[in-house]
DNA sequence: ACAAAAGTGTTGAGAGTACACCCATGC
DNA sequence: GCATGGGTGTACTCTCAACACTTTTGT
């Protein structure tokens, strides 16, 4: 088996698809496009497209993300390789299935596309979706899960600042339980993974001190689980 | 962007690469071959080569592997999938890589091979790799070792039964690091994954009890750290 | 009897968990 | 002054880590 006779086989279309996460109005979403074209036509998908031959597999993903949201420079993983030869009934198709999470209010989902076509889904009430992106999709929350507890993924949910209760409830939405509040605090606080930015968010109620994420504390928040 | 579009694109190759562990000699070992075509002629490379096109990625891994070690029913994981547009120079190839881990002494190394191209190299001695799989092999080994802290794969490095000084130093071996007898031992024996098989092994000194892993026990296990 | 490897418990420190009330502000 | 959300401490339990000697066999 040569290299000639490599070029006469025939060879996979390789796409991206990226998973997108974030926080709104109480509930994890995650950002579906409605399909333009067969196969699966008018059904909502992940967001995804070809990697152009010369294009790294997470520029690709990159790319994609910039085109639904117009965001850069945003936590970006790569999750799985899904590759069965019947997810696609008429051609062989590989997908790099990628996830990230993005503050909600950060984002406008409509940049590329027609708004009809892109829009935000609680992922408790997902519609019908194409190829097999129900399995990546759980495949993505899982990891989404697993990564909250050891990593400190959940402040990319959140905007630069943000206090102790929103940190808290980004944690509950997530992992679908309640957590103490004390022992919330303590932990995190403990963790040194925060600051205080000394400003304070006014609304109803008391006022609550806004904190920031310490960029320099990333490595060692990866070497722990941050909750139980 | 239409199919007839796609068509009209290059397609990557498609490659599944499989990194092979296993214990030999009190070190961790890799299963490598060299090339016999190039690029990368006669350099050593992780076991691997191209998928066909109506085979599952797994599939083709699970092939690979009894092509090279004659293996069949291992635990097999994908680990990442390699995409570099300059990863080999000539051609875009994506290579879907996995790994697993195998006892040393079931495996017949050249079982499809000549037995100069297909054999077992400790990992603290590699020689110079071809493509990328020095990084791969990186990558390999670090989830090696972070499974070893949370899952029971460890056992699928030791035959069927065990005593507990080879289980421990099997860690030691993976982990780099000594670990306590009596801490391992009350460790390992509270998570009951394993169980005494009755039998016992003799050998030099006092007999030691053999044991075995418990199938019905890989669930738990998943669920929380064994080692520290 | 001795060499060689197997096997066995206790204690102290730190982390996790459960739990209820006072504080600062806007209206 | 009251409604609303923010903020705080303690006691118990459990897990982890450190540590050294006795037991069983073969020669």
């Amino acid at each position: 088996m040569d290299r000639q006779q490599d070029n006469l086989r025939q060879r996979p279309l390789l796409t991206v698809d990226v998973v997108i996460f974030a926080l709104r109005e109480g509930d994890l979403h995650v950002l579906l496009v409605r399909r333009k074209r067969p196969p699966h036509m008018d059904m909502w998908a992940i967001p995804g497209g070809l990697v152009e031959l010369d294009e790294a597999l997470e520029a690709a993903a990159v790319r994609k993300l910039e085109e639904e949201t117009g965001l850069c420079d945003v936590y970006l993983e790569q999750l799985y390789t899904f590759g069965d030869p019947r997810r696609d009934p008429s051609d062989r198709l590989i997908s790099v299935a990628y996830f990230c999470v993005v503050p909600a209010n950060s984002v406008v989902p409509c940049a590329s596309e027609d708004a009809e076509h892109v829009r935000w889904w609680s992922i408790y009430g997902l519609p019908p979706l194409a190829f097999d992106h129900p399995q990546i999709l759980r495949y993505a929350l899982i990891r989404l899960r697993y990564k909250l507890e050891y990593t400190a993924v959940g402040f990319e949910l959140l905007p630069k600042e943000f206090t102790l209760t929103e940190l808290q409830s980004t944690y509950e939405i997530v992992l679908g339980e309640t957590l103490d509040k004390r022992n919330f605090r303590r932990k995190i606080l403990s963790a040194g993974v925060i600051e205080p930015s000394g400003l304070q968010r006014t609304g109803e109620g008391r006022p609550a001190r806004l904190y920031r994420y310490r960029e320099d504390a990333v490595a060692e928040v990866k070497a722990r689980r941050l909750f139980p």
